[in-house]
RNA sequence: GUGGCCGUAGCUCAAUUGGUAGAGCCCCGGGUUGUGGUCCCGGUGGUUGUGGGUUCGAGUCCCAUCGGUCACCCCA
């Protein structure tokens, strides 16, 4: 018989996972609420197009990471692998450019990279997305930045840098790219052939090379900071200064690009050094010309996305742990005359709020007190025809309760 | 897609120069105990990731493949 297993970059979230999955969850749900975000959902796959169109032919995610197929219906679509475009879709799609902008949304899905799994980076993943779209104001901006370190306060991790830059927008980036190219090319010699390749297909990212050689021959390239046009310059001096004003410590790294197409002006990154080489704990920016290049108005916007995983993986760090609810009583029976005696207490009980459980492992009685104290439950009972002795975990006296008065009995055990 | 390391019970690991698989934890039962977390006894559980090959014989050697891990690439 073959043995199945999660598949490759995939990962079963257990139950013993989820007090601090859920903690993430929670906490992020209610950080966005707090700052006006309200929460959207949008399907697990789109219009292949969407993708390639927004993200761009030449990014990383078209050109090696889709899950693309073909219903039945010949429709050729695509496992998102990003959730902003998805959101902007939605945002074009029911007219939400009529509502009182900006229009603050936050969603938490799994989103799809085909792409080699390593620690911080697998092929389904989640990821928490915030995006606040309809509106240039740098302050926008710096509540996007903010509203994320104050969900990183929440959870205790304080250990990582923010790391902020701006590319430009099409006003001003053309010529830069230009400059650069050119630059690259009166300087091919001090580069290597990624770099070159990098030049023509993703000018930006040339930047980012691990190669030392290179990257002092770039320290004389020319920079998109020194680039920038006088709107975007301003642009990036008000979200700095509303940066400061928040109390919010970033450092400019004039070489931090997005591996999409649709980003323009701030981009901004989390990196831990909690996290291996797959270091960033958030990345964003804004996307000024997205929503108008897939069919809507003209639409300035940003947002970013946060990778579930890392989170738990930042927190584990911390030395964080989250323990489970606890059972509040646990019923020891030695036969079906007893549990019929049970059942209608334990229903009392849950109706109440309490988390009540009995043996459903055919236990000895030795055995059921085993698995009570197991589960850390409060309290047990160990049944006797119609009268239960009641144990306290706390150490407390044992005592004797009847279990015909259903009320009383409730009372009782919430005491 | 590329490279390094790794792959034995649910978990953590052991198995002398290749000789036919073991321990602890966990789980179940029993004993002791105050019908309890200690202690003692017993039990369930593996075609050694998978498929080939070398050999009288492979967990141990070789190849492939799948998976994990770390790094490159890129990112969450």
């Amino acid at each position: 018989m073959k043995k199945f297993r999660a598949p490759r970059g995939t990962h079963d979230v257990l139950p013993s996972e989820f007090p601090l999955w859920n903690r993430v969850v929670h906490t992020a749900e209610e950080v966005c609420a707090r700052y006006g975000y309200e929460p959207i959902t949008t399907p697990g796959f789109e219009d292949t197009e969407l993708f390639v169109r927004t993200s761009g032919a030449g990014s990383d995610i078209v050109r090696k990471e889709m899950y693309t197929f073909d219903d039945l219906g010949g429709r050729s679509l695509t496992l998102r692998p990003e959730a902003t475009a998805p959101i902007c879709r939605a945002y074009v799609e029911h007219g939400l450019h009529r509502r009182p902008q900006p229009v603050k949304l936050y969603t938490i899905a799994a989103l799809y990279r085909y792409d080699t799994p390593q620690k911080g980076r697998y092929r389904e993943h989640h990821q928490l997305s915030v995006e606040a779209i309809g509106s240039s104001e740098p302050a926008l901006d710096a509540e996007v930045i903010q509203l994320y370190t104050e969900l990183l306060r929440r959870l205790g991790i304080e250990s990582y840098t923010i790391q902020l830059n701006s590319i430009g927008d099409r006003e001003c980036r053309p010529a830069y790219i230009e400059r650069l190219r050119a630059w690259v090319a009166d300087h091919e010699a001090d580069l290597d052939d990624e770099t070159r390749q990098k030049a023509e297909v993703s000018p930006l990212r040339i930047f980012d090379t691990k190669n030392r050689d290179v990257s002092r021959a770039l320290e004389a390239a020319p920079k998109i900071g020194e680039s920038l046009c006088g709107p975007c310059s301003e642009h990036f001096a008000r979200v700095r200064k509303f940066l400061d004003a928040y109390g919010v410590p970033y450092e400019l790294v004039s070489t931090l690009v997005r591996g999409l197409d649709y980003y323009t002006r701030t981009t901004f990154e989390f990196v831990s050094n909690a996290l291996g080489a797959q270091d960033a704990l958030v990345g964003g920016g804004r996307y000024d010309y997205l929503v108008e290049q897939i069919g809507g108005p003209p639409t300035p916007a940003l947002g970013f996305g946060a990778g579930i995983e890392r989170l738990l993986i930042a927190i584990q760090e911390t030395g964080a742990v989250a323990e489970g609810r606890e059972i509040d009583v646990f019923f020891v029976c030695h036969d079906d005359d007893e549990r019929r005696e049970v059942l209608p207490l334990l229903a009392e009980l849950r109706r109440h709020g309490l988390r009540a459980e009995l043996d459903y492992a055919g236990r000895s009685d030795k055995g059921q007190v085993t698995q009570a104290n197991r589960l850390k439950a409060k309290r047990i009972v160990i049944v006797n025809s119609v009268d239960g002795l009641v144990r306290e975990r706390d150490g407390r006296p044992d005592w004797n309760i009847s279990l015909l008065d259903r009320s009383g009995f409730v009372e009782k055990m919430r005491a």
